[in-house]
DNA sequence: GGTTGACTTCGTGTGCACTCGAACTGGAAG
DNA sequence: CTTCCAGTTCGAGTGCACACGAAGTCAACC
């Protein structure tokens, strides 16, 4: 099934600028099960839905927060699954959450470290000079 | 110099635990300029003092803050070259704060799309049911 | 004094997430 | 009709940060 150019679609490029990848890695996430197979138009180009936009954004974001691609792929799959995998995505979004919580726990400890190094520098300056 | 193995200093696979690196690690570490070379006991063996070890713990902070291996050698460089770069590593590890600071402002952001997701299975869920 | 186990160096291999080059094709503009 | 650009597939290459196997050495313990 085709998707007429008219509809207000994007092509790989342009969704490659909204969501903040390559056309490489657009291509890539589809190869590897991230993404359905997208809709294609008459010349056989990719066409990308809104839909597939904003699931390009949702994959952004749990990219960004540190989910490998082999969870995210896992996802997806749940995802075309429909309905019945509701609770098992909700869990996998809970635990990767936890994660994520963990993380900036981490993250606020280590900034105590730098604070702690830049103010040591800060009054060793002023030592010596 | 020999470090006699009486003092207080660790062997690799010891001082890998208390950082939590691994063997391998350590003396990667060392190889790429990360860490001065570490001295040797009378049969050749790394010894580890309590401040390479805490040298070392400075190194896992900043690489669990995301700084490449590139930069922390770089900041490894300039600790070597003494108290006229203070300045520099204090300069460094400012902008590197700033990193962490925008990383988890970043987190932050992609919680609330985590959040809101998980929400939106729970109804979902509510409604199939 | 033989066995064990942790160390040594050296080069090679691994896993992840892209990233790119090559060769080709199709639609739009001049 | 030609030129040009953005798209296509496919396989190969890149960068980073380790991880590891092989072959050997040495100190400690039974």
């Amino acid at each position: 099934m085709d998707i007429s150019t008219r509809e207000i679609t994007l092509t790989v490029g342009e969704a490659a600028e909204r969501v903040g990848l390559t056309t490489y890695t657009l291509r890539w996430y589809e190869q590897e099960g991230l993404v359905a197979p997208v809709g294609r138009d008459s010349a056989g180009r990719r066409r990308y839905t809104p839909g597939d936009v904003d699931w390009l954004f949702l994959l952004t974001r749990l990219r960004r927060t540190g989910m490998p691609v082999r969870d995210m792929r896992r996802y997806a799959e749940l995802a075309r699954q429909g309905d019945r995998t509701l609770g098992a995505r909700r869990a996998l979004f809970e635990a990767h959450r936890d994660r994520v919580l963990q993380r900036m726990a981490d993250l606020e400890e280590d900034l105590k470290v730098l604070n702690y190094k830049i103010d040591a520098y800060r009054r060793a300056e002023h030592e010596t000079r």
